[in-house]
DNA sequence: ATGATAAAAATAAAGATATTATAAAGAGGC
DNA sequence: GCCTCTTTATAATATCTTTATTTTTATCAT
């Protein structure tokens, strides 16, 4: 999946320049040369974008404010204004990053990857270890901790519980749940989910009998309370 | 909540500096003097690290990899060397921003605020929720807050208020209402909508017994109060 | 204006439906 | 053969829909 990547600068040259560079790598370009083109083409979700601060009309930091009205994607600004204040400034109004002009390419190129690398460890959540009320869940040794005691889950159980504790207060039907589990390919009644869940809940109640780590909602799906 | 942020530096002095304008701020601080020091400290899963790169033993570069394993928190680097290689390298590893040594401290404060705006913007999720007077719909986790108060909707009332709460002021007729709902296909009586409508005030009157939520338009159908 | 009338909407409660939980048996893999 | 997974049947609930009745609102004739 391509990353889509804004880039809104009133010099024409360096866009192009950018442009390019940056399509080589493989990402998908927008190109807005001022704050009202930029807002336009704001629906089509930027993964990250990239802001001139010095332009004609709307300036850079004005624009950051607006879009973060409706986007959260990382916003690196590039100018050549360059005291500590305009950096600063850069990051109150909602920036993420500021880079010097003139820059390096590769420097620039480097900064996009990690903020793009960022915001995906952040979707994935890639952390392997994950604490949820009172348990504690390793989703590489692929074991789950009540305090000390080791819960004995089976592969399907886990996997479910994974999923759900990855994006907790977040319903999922059986059938999305079904599809991450089992895999998009794959063709079994969802009806199996509820037999799981109920096997899951068993399990941690045996230790935690308070808590609820999975509500259902009813009409709509499962979900883990985080 | 306060944010909990992990200094690793050798040199006390600067370590020592920093907490101190960082606990002004309402941080909690954890401190450590080596790398070793600082991996036996993540399992207190700090929201940010400020890491400096040149450290006796295990320097920067190789810890931000080795704590990249378990965390996915921002990382800073505050470092003296300052080639565009080295700060190249620090994002490389899986940093997140590169400070200069030496950096002011009211540039030191922004980056770290801002990293954890940023964060607590991905963590909130905040487009899926959607605040209505005095209402606070959660369209993920099928939730609706008054105040701290959670109400509690079936399903299909759920999704009448999701409808009419993403366009508000606009008057929606019973059978647009059961067509967005139920679905186009579905077939049967938009009565039961004037049922629905009913139990969805008597529940937010309930809890907010002056407002007006959702009012009729006789004749018409029904508007949400935006 | 006023009151009668008709249409629409609100209310209340019972009946119907659908979804989930439970339990237990059967199938499949190692 | 044991463990896990899936399926099936049944029970328990929560939710939705319908119906009947009352109330509100708008219209119109007087």
């Amino acid at each position: 999946m391509k990353s889509k990547i804004m880039l809104v600068d009133d010099e024409q040259d360096i866009v192009t320049f950018m442009k390019d560079s940056l399509e080589d790598e493989g990402y998908q370009i927008l190109v807005a040369y001022n704050s009202e083109e930029a807002l336009r083409q704001l629906p089509q979700q930027p993964d990250l974008i990239v802001l001139d601060i010095m332009m004609p009309g709307m300036d850079g930091y004005q624009l950051c404010e607006e879009i973060r009205q409706h986007v959260s994607c990382p916003i690196l600004f590039v100018s050549a204004r360059n005291t500590e204040h305009d950096r600063i400034k850069g990051l109150v109004v909602g920036g993420d990053d500021y880079i010097e002009k003139p820059f390096s390419l590769k420097e620039l190129k480097t900064r996009i990857f990690a903020h793009l690398r960022r915001e995906h460890r952040n979707s994935n959540k890639a952390y392997h270890r994950i604490h949820a009320k009172n348990l504690i869940i390793d989703t590489l040794a692929y074991e789950v901790f009540y305090q000390d005691k080791k819960l004995a889950f089976t592969y399907r159980e886990f996997e479910i519980i994974k999923f759900l504790v990855m994006h907790p207060n977040q319903v999922f039907s059986k059938e999305q749940i079904y599809e991450q589990v089992w895999g998009i390919d794959s063709f079994g009644d969802s009806t199996t989910i509820t037999e799981h869940i109920k096997k899951i809940r068993a399990k941690i109640q045996k230790y935690d009998p308070l808590s609820t780590y999975i509500s259902t909602v009813w009409g709509v799906g499962y979900k883990w309370e985080g």
